[in-house]
DNA sequence: GGCAAACATCTTTTT
DNA sequence: GATGTTTGCC
């Protein structure tokens, strides 16, 4: 039987464990797709209907080609076509709920809420609740909302659970955010996981029915599953677990998104009799990457522990580079791709960073050389602001008392509805406790105030649009929307020649859509797939460069590596370096990065990097992954300012030059400050009494020279270390609260 | 009410 | 540096 045939033993035994529920462990570059894609294909031949079949993955890129390959394998065995279910997490849970909506009260064409949404959701919630301004900003109340939903706790436990403000406000904005979505008809990314458990848990016969849909189940990268995945999951398993579940403790790299690495931990104890096997051997890359990947990841205790042996030979060296900064490690990355290319031009590379922001230096070294490159990451097509005030526009002719959508384009383009207007008309919402469209027609039949014609047109024109919905078919529609709405006239009036972007976006929108409706997409189908739609899942393996997070490539594989910006701060990530949970988690994103490498694998840093877009330069030392890598593994290149496995230490770069005031603030890191009084004094009082919480501030009555508002007085400070606040008074512009970090501050006589 | 210029705020990673 | 928010002018 061929299916069995391409798998080496240990791949073979985890296909053929078809009964009970099992784990198996599958370091990097071991084929774990494989397995699940063999898996399904046998348990079809051997007679099981597709459809019994489920496979979960997390992105669409996972689940498209886990589809792909298991067909590839059916055709070349003539079996009969039989669906299996694969989809990510949240793709299932919308089939599922498209379905169940009804049970939970929900409307059947719910709208699925991405980022940009649920932000305006909560601002939302926050100005009903009168609580804009308190600290946290909405992005952190946001964050705290989703940790709560994907641990499953709910606003009630939530307030239950808060002990200060901050969380009892987080609570309460959570509450009212939940409320404003209900009434909006929409569900957040986390919610459809939620909601889905909710069916399931609440309702026999739909818990009875899934299951019994069901008889295998598969998931992929199990090590990110979070609390909530997990409940799903023993929710469709049911009472006889036929769970087939597959990862790697070491690549689990969401926690900061709710994913439980216990979850793999303990999968055992969780699903009893479950059979733990190990695939170890590595297709992807040569040994000493892989040995060298293996010496960071051990510094970590939290993990099962495994050994690779490469099939692929031994390899050469690892590379290092340090650079003197952005610029210089993005020329010298861009140099060595330019050999690579020269020598084969069929060859894939790879740049790979922690933070998107450090992409635009790579950007401009290729650009500025005429090297193609592509870019993943940063904005995806459906959320350009054209697409989503479209996609706006077409959710309020299906369900026009989503306020969010109505706020997005009452205005746009502009006729005459302006902020005075919206006001009220909130208002007005508020009292009523209903959504802006019933408000907008109580206060146009009311009468009440002037300036109604502006209101009454943009109700006949939803309204219109409600009408054409159902008779047209989605492109039409489309169409339809953006000439009525006066969209595309604004932005033919708005371009010249040059910025015909958007009017291109939308033709490809309109076209996109006609190609979904011929595969029989509905309206709504396709704003399902828009909202869960991510940018790397349209990524094209044939460019030759790829810039990308660390992120984004896992699962991913490329014959050169380059894995940048190696500096304590950079990577690890200068939010992760208090907290020892989160640092492993920078080690296993490490890990992910190196075990992309075929090939070569090259580490650069650079000495002094910009931050914020700042004019100064910050100096930094070498990430401590560096460090935690075997010399005998690394070469250093030509041109690097240090060997590898060397700690210089720089002085400020004289072309940069530093105030004294910034020289002394900034050498006081790494040279212990010799005879300059003032600065490094004030300093290392303040962090001793930091340290001691002793009372009595000794920054209080300091004085500081502000760019713009002069000389002050610090007269209050909030928190600590870098983050902290400081209220200064100043003569001539009065009190202001500064983030130290941000106001540019200097220490005056 | 619209618009542009000034201003402030801040960046981890994403389905 | 890019983004969203406030301000000042028409």
């Amino acid at each position: 039987m061929d299916i069995l045939d391409s798998l080496n033993p240990q791949q073979r035994e985890a296909v053929l464990a078809t009964n009970g529920s099992i784990l198996i462990l599958a370091g990097a570059g071991t084929g774990k797709t494989r397995v699940i894609t063999h898996r399904i294909a046998y348990l079809i031949r051997q007679g099981v209907p597709g459809g019994a079949i489920l496979a979960v993955t997390f992105t669409n890129k996972a689940a498209d080609e886990m589809r792909d390959r298991v067909r590839v394998l059916l055709e070349s065995t003539d079996a009969g076509p039989s669906d299996p279910w694969i989809s990510t997490f949240h793709s299932f849970c919308v089939r599922l709920l498209r379905r169940e909506a009804p049970r939970l009260g929900l409307p059947r064409d719910f709208a699925i809420y991405d980022d940009e949404e649920q932000l305006a959701a909560l601002k939302l919630a926050l100005r009903d609740l009168g609580a804009e301004d308190s600290g946290d900003t909405p992005r952190e109340i946001l964050s705290r909302i989703s940790f709560a939903k994907n641990h499953a706790i709910t606003p009630e436990q939530a307030l239950a659970d808060a002990f200060d403000e901050r969380s009892k406000l987080a609570a309460r904005a959570y509450e009212a955010y939940e409320q404003t979505l209900r009434r909006c008809g929409g569900l957040d990314f986390d919610d459809l996981l939620l909601r889905a458990v909710e069916v399931l848990r609440r309702f026999e016969e739909a818990r009875k029915a899934w299951q019994q849909r069901f008889q295998y189940l598969h998931v992929d990268e199990y090590q990110d599953t979070n609390r909530v995945q997990y409940d799903l999951l023993r929710l469709l398993a049911g009472p006889r677990p036929n769970l087939c579940v597959v990862g790697d403790e070491d690549q689990s790299i969401y926690r900061w998104r709710g994913a439980d690495v216990g979850n793999i931990l303990s999968f055992s104890k969780d699903f009893p009799d479950t059979q733990v096997l190990r695939v170890q051997k590595n297709y992807r890359s040569r040994q000493k990457i892989l040995d060298a990947a293996a010496a960071v990841v051990s510094k970590n205790v939290k993990r099962i522990g495994k050994e690779l042996t490469a099939t692929r030979g031994e390899g050469s060296n690892l590379i290092f580079f340090e650079a003197r900064d952005a610029r210089a490690e993005a020329e010298y990355v861009c140099q060595r791709v330019i050999e690579i290319q020269r020598d084969d031009s069929s060859l894939y590379c790879a740049v790979m960073y922690r933070t998107n922001a450090q992409s635009r230096a790579f950007e401009e070294a290729f650009r500025a050389r005429g090297i193609r490159y592509r870019l993943l990451g940063g904005f995806s097509f459906y959320q350009r602001a054209e697409i989503q005030d479209v996609l706006a526009y077409v959710r309020l002719a299906m369900f026009a008392d989503d306020d969010i959508a109505l706020l997005r384009v009452v205005n746009t383009p502009p006729r005459g509805i302006g902020k005075v207007t919206v006001e009220s008309l909130r208002a007005l919402a508020r009292e009523r406790d209903t959504s802006l469209w019933s408000a907008l027609s109580e206060f146009i039949d009311s009468g009440s105030a002037r300036a109604l014609a502006p209101l009454r047109s943009f109700r006949e024109l939803i309204e219109q649009l409600r009408e054409k919905l159902p008779s047209l078919p989605p492109a039409q529609f489309i169409a339809f929307v953006l000439e009525a709405t006066g969209y595309l006239d604004m932005l033919r009036q708005r371009d010249s020649a040059e910025d015909i972007a958007p009017i291109d976006n939308l033709n490809e929108l309109v076209n996109a859509m006609a190609e979904g409706a011929e595969r029989g997409e509905t309206l709504s189908d396709f704003l399902d797939r828009a909202a869960l739609v991510s940018d790397a899942d349209n990524f094209d393996e044939r460019a030759a460069v790829t810039l990308l997070t660390l992120h984004t490539a896992k699962g991913l594989e490329f014959d050169h590596v380059f894995l940048t910006g190696l500096e304590e701060g950079t990577f690890p990530h200068s939010r992760s370096l208090h907290d020892p949970e989160e640092l492993e988690e920078e080690r296993r994103l490490c890990y992910v990065g190196m075990t992309r490498a075929r090939d070569t694998l090259t580490l650069t840093r650079a000495v002094y990097r910009r931050i914020y877009g700042s004019e100064r330069l910050h100096d930094s030392s070498p990430s401590r992954f560096l460090q935690e890598i075997p010399m005998e593994l690394v070469d250093t290149a030509k041109g690097s300012l240090a060997a590898a496995g060397e700690t210089r230490r720089y002085e400020p770069d004289p072309e940069y030059s530093y105030s004294a005031e910034e020289f002394a603030r900034r050498v006081r890191r790494t040279v212990p400050a010799p005879s300059r009084e003032r600065t490094p004094r004030v300093r290392s009082e303040i962090s001793a009494s930091a340290r001691g919480k002793s009372g009595g501030n000794p920054l209080i009555g300091q004085r500081v020279r502000h760019p713009t508002y002069g000389v002050g007085t610090i007269i209050h400070v909030d928190g600590e270390d870098d983050d902290r606040k400081l209220t200064v008074s100043f003569a001539n512009h009065g009190t202001k609260k500064l983030v130290e970090r941000y106001a540019n501050l200097s220490w005056a006589q």
